[in-house]
DNA sequence: TGCCAGGCGACGC
DNA sequence: GCGTCGCATGGC
């Protein structure tokens, strides 16, 4: 499964681009390292294998779309610019300074949806897993033994039988509407994305099994609306703990939805949930 | 073993 | 509009 690394192209320094953050933020779930410290994913169809080595951000060159991959990783745009405003409160500047080369990735639009529709009421080690097996079940196998994930034509032809295997649970009816969705043209990524923030979050919110956190999480890494702020129990408790009472998000501006990964990430490598005293 | 997880929909008030 | 409950499953 591992792909030998051959010629290498440069895709970023560290300084722009941090992977290990950057994969495991929360904000992916098919990113996996292998014993010698390199990523390989599976994006739209293209496998890539990638690495950090001598502050520079390695990517296997063999068949390798270099423009593609920079804009998968956002690479056009200066983060540090981005998160300027983000020192108040101070727990805030923490937590902006600890997930520093965290970048918010262009995922697919239709990956990234199922993907939070998977993660409802669920911890990341099983939303990986729930995808994983999405994806050998009915992906596509790639040369290099990884699995592309499966299209909406794909799943919408299913019956909640035929995703048993998933272990999803009552997640497996959400899937099939959305796939069905996507396959009637009832949501189009492509209308989707000339409308307004509001406007297409509205839209995406109709679909049986999107609530406000998935169509947030859907509109910040498929649609990259970094406006959006997506609050689950760990966003919950760091706002009530440590941020002033009746915070809005909006102060922070059009790229709250950076900040909210940069507390969400903080949040979820330092603290345990049981050491919080909010609800 | 019991609590919890990147929630949501239905229901009662 | 708001609070509560059941939902399916397994990581820890």
């Amino acid at each position: 499964m591992q792909k030998t690394m051959k010629t290498e192209n440069v895709l970023a320094f560290v300084t722009e681009l941090d992977l290990k953050k950057t994969f495991e933020c929360g904000q992916c779930f098919r990113w996996s390292a292998d014993e010698s410290g390199v990523y390989h994913g599976v994006v739209c169809g293209k496998a890539l294998a990638i690495r950090e080595e001598n502050g520079l951000i390695l990517c296997d060159a063999e068949d390798t779309d270099i423009p593609f991959w920079r804009d998968y990783f956002d690479l056009g745009v200066d983060y540090v610019e981005m998160s300027g405003p983000f020192i108040e409160p101070p727990y805030l500047e923490m937590c902006a300074n600890f997930g520093r080369g965290i970048r918010i990735l262009r995922q697919d639009p239709w990956e990234a949806l199922i993907s939070f529709i998977i993660s409802q009421c669920n911890n990341i080690p099983r939303i990986k897993k729930i995808i994983s097996t999405l994806c050998a079940c009915f992906g596509e196998e790639l040369p290099c033994g990884l699995f592309t994930f499966p299209s909406a034509y794909k799943l919408a032809a299913l019956d909640e039988t035929a995703l048993a295997p998933l272990r999803c649970g009552y997640r497996a009816e959400y899937i099939l509407c959305a796939a069905r969705a996507v396959v009637s043209g009832e949501l189009n990524f492509d209308k989707l994305s000339q409308f307004s923030s509001e406007d297409a979050f509205a839209e995406v919110r109709r679909l049986r099994g999107i609530g406000d956190k998935v169509a947030n999480c859907f509109m910040l890494y498929g649609l990259h609306r970094m406006d959006r702020f997506p609050i689950d129990v760990w966003m919950k408790r760091a706002l009530e703990r440590y941020f002033p009472k009746n915070f809005d998000p909006k102060i922070l501006g059009l790229y709250a939805g950076l900040a909210q990964q940069y507390i969400f990430y903080y949040a979820r490598t330092n603290e345990r949930s049981d050491n919080l005293e909010c609800s």
